[in-house]
DNA sequence: CACATATTTCCACTACTGTGGAACTATGGA
DNA sequence: TCCATAGTTCCACAGTAGTGGAAATATGTG
């Protein structure tokens, strides 16, 4: 089951950390130095978070110039979100229907 | 943070199975051997996957007789999600948006 | 009380994960 | 070509997680 490697993969402070920071920064990504500088992460250490994040399909990464810029896989995301979302409700509607608000309160225009 | 420990509760082949087997039954939950029974797991290695989920609040366990009966904590798994759905909703409606689609398809009443 | 049932706790062993130093690779500029 | 910059890979160590046998605990029954 890949649900399982995305799980264990943003079950990891850093990691989680870094996956937000890149959902913030959209489809521009960000350069993995710049991720260091800002969460005062070891490269290595970093580039070891980045790469189970990347085997899980979580970011993507191209080359830009001497820098190596990460994306957010939205795509994988929000199969994640699908698959607990139909996981919840094949049984349950008690988790799934108030999830609608939190859509709404997220403030974000589509999802009005 | 507390999302990281139930990210990495069901972050589990195993735990994710009985998790999902608990949502599936409901308020009633199910006793710890019938668990064991259906998923074919040692009574104790299915004692310990429970602690972790428990631990992370994502079951409750209440005594019944001879058995202990698990049920799913809704209340943990929404938030799971609704904590899942701002971090993707405050930069990146792409994510999020389709999510009211999903929450259709799984004809569940109250979603609709 | 003696016994069966249901589940947990204890314990030890194995395997995996996270971390960071040091060395290596790739790119761009002088 | 030589150097600086940006990241990654290699390696070894420490810590954590998963597993299941055996013993312990709790409950109900005759």
């Amino acid at each position: 089951m890949t649900a399982v490697s995305c799980l264990s993969a943003l079950a990891h402070e850093g990691r989680l950390r870094v996956f937000r920071m890149l959902v913030q920064a959209g489809v521009m990504g960000l350069a993995a130095g710049e991720i260091a500088r800002r969460l005062d992460t070891p490269p290595n250490t970093l580039s070891a978070n980045l790469n189970v994040l990347f085997h899980a399909g979580l970011v993507l990464s191209r080359r830009q110039g001497r820098s190596i810029i990460y994306t957010a896989q939205y795509d994988r995301m929000r199969a994640l979100l699908g698959f607990l979302v139909e996981d919840c409700c094949g049984g349950a509607p008690e988790i799934c229907a108030p999830l609608g608000d939190v859509l709404r309160k997220a403030d974000c225009g589509p999802c009005r």
